[in-house]
DNA sequence: TGACACTTCGTACATAACTACTGAGTTGAA
DNA sequence: TTCAACTCAGTAGTTATGTACGAAGTGTCA
């Protein structure tokens, strides 16, 4: 079976919008179109588009894969740099977190101590 | 000094364009506008918006802050739910970032400890 | 009263990552 | 050969939370 567009997203498991969009956005090539008929992709294609959706699921954006499949020839520095810094977004994203969490658990503890259960302590107090 | 919009912005530390999309979006109301003239705000509006900084503050987005501020006389287990909501979300998402944390300190270990300072084994095991 | 800052209203732009839609043209199978 | 399913290309819409801009009107201070 010859991998036109629809085949393509079935095996790398996105929709063909989102083909087309990596495509418009630079982040894989799209093959020649055939004088007249659909254009068939090769197998580099189905690795770029895995390779995507692994930098992606390590939390980088498409602008950033974009600019790592820039590179050529990139060293293992250059990944490291990157990783580095997006961790650090990540670890200050887990501590915001943190904080949302304490704050929500505390409001539930005042809610569940709250005897009048028609009105609403922290409600209250947020409008204070 | 009458508290026209500008002068509400900078009380409230937001910007005068952050107000009028509250208003737009129906967050808070819209003081009559004089003949001529400027609109003034009242003390209730400055309520309304430290509100809706410290509910948002929690992690709730704009439209639940609406909702909230529409539910008159909200009971404290109506909170606890919402709360409760949003606290399973933050959870989750902690345990996503958490994972994303792994993957990227495992990422910069395997670039560290890369003798070839040339290529990249992370790289090139995403490619595989 | 002149200058300049401020307000009003509406609309458009920004981000990220798609998703939806339209109106053609093409392919494969019965 | 016909017909459903698919593809192409381009554009517009989605979500969330604002930001920016322009033109015209208003307020205030010297």
């Amino acid at each position: 079976m010859k991998r036109t567009i629809g085949v393509l997203a079935k095996e790398v498991n996105v929709g063909i919008e989102t083909i087309r969009f990596y495509q418009q956005k630079g982040l894989i090539s799209q093959p020649v179109k055939p004088d007249s008929g659909y254009r068939i992709y090769p197998d580099s294609t189905v690795k770029q588009i895995v390779f995507i959706k692994r930098i992606k699921a390590l939390g980088f954006t498409l602008n950033e894969t974009k600019k790592l499949l820039s590179i050529n020839g990139l060293k293992c520095h250059d990944m490291e740099v990157l990783a580095n810094d997006k961790l650090l977004l990540v670890r200050k994203k887990i501590a915001d977190l943190l904080k949302l969490q304490s704050g929500l658990e505390a409001v539930i503890a005042r809610c569940i101590s709250n005897p009048d259960k028609q009105s609403c302590p922290v409600i209250d107090s947020l409008y204070s």
